[in-house]
DNA sequence: TTTCGTTGTATCTTTGAAAACATAACGTTA
DNA sequence: TAACGTTATGTTTTCAAAGATACAACGAAA
């Protein structure tokens, strides 16, 4: 029996913008308040974090963080407002998808 | 403006069974009749192809393809029934997916 | 002004995948 | 039996991505 298996990302003109990989650091970050606590979180580098941060800045219309340095906790960053929003928007565009690509695997499986 | 992107392949129990890359290398085999041939018309390495259509040949529950060594014109790679039919539904299947993920990108560019 | 936990960068090392290279085995045909 | 163009397989090299390490900069609070 065979699964359909799928990887799905965001992209504009200037990169990548939104993948899984994406979506799970951002969603640790909400849930951390920082992105070294992020990284450490899900076991990744605090440099690959901040470069994956740092590429979908670049690529996103509007900031999706506020990253702060210095101050009483060391500094810190917050989601903003559109970047929840688009968080928000790949995960039901995404479930969508799988729902669609799930319904595939009969069809797939007993294709004659 | 934002553009979902995806790849999609299939797997069974024994590992990766078909993807895009290896719907392309079967494909060229078909039209070359031969695993060399193929390799050198997508300017693969011979070496690649041979391991992909190896993996393929594990993973599949029946023969993808007949091989013959040797013989008149050195040998060849045919497609079989079985593989073909598997191909095609492959396309079919990814491009149900494709245009599914077409109707996304304008949920996903206007949603609030 | 010292301390603290962040963010921000640079550099070096490791690792794994891909590519490059080399060569054996095969079987029909001439 | 020699030649040919395949398939089959092992070894070495290359290269880019990932990881590890180190340290500077920041700014509020004590």
């Amino acid at each position: 029996m065979f699964e359909i298996k799928s990887r799905i990302w965001v992209e504009n003109s200037e990169g990548i913008f939104l993948g899984e990989g994406r979506i799970k650091l951002l969603k640790a970050i909400a849930k951390e308040g920082s992105l070294s606590k992020a990284a450490k979180s899900m076991n990744m580098s605090y440099k690959k974090a901040w470069n994956l941060v740092d590429a979908i800045n670049k690529s996103a219309p509007k900031p999706m963080v506020n990253k702060s340095t210095g101050g009483s906790g060391g500094g810190g960053t917050q989601i903003t407002a559109y970047g929840k929003q688009k968080m928000e928007a790949f995960d039901k565009m995404k479930q969508r998808c799988w729902d669609f690509i799930e319904q595939q695997n009969n069809a797939f499986n007993n294709e004659q």
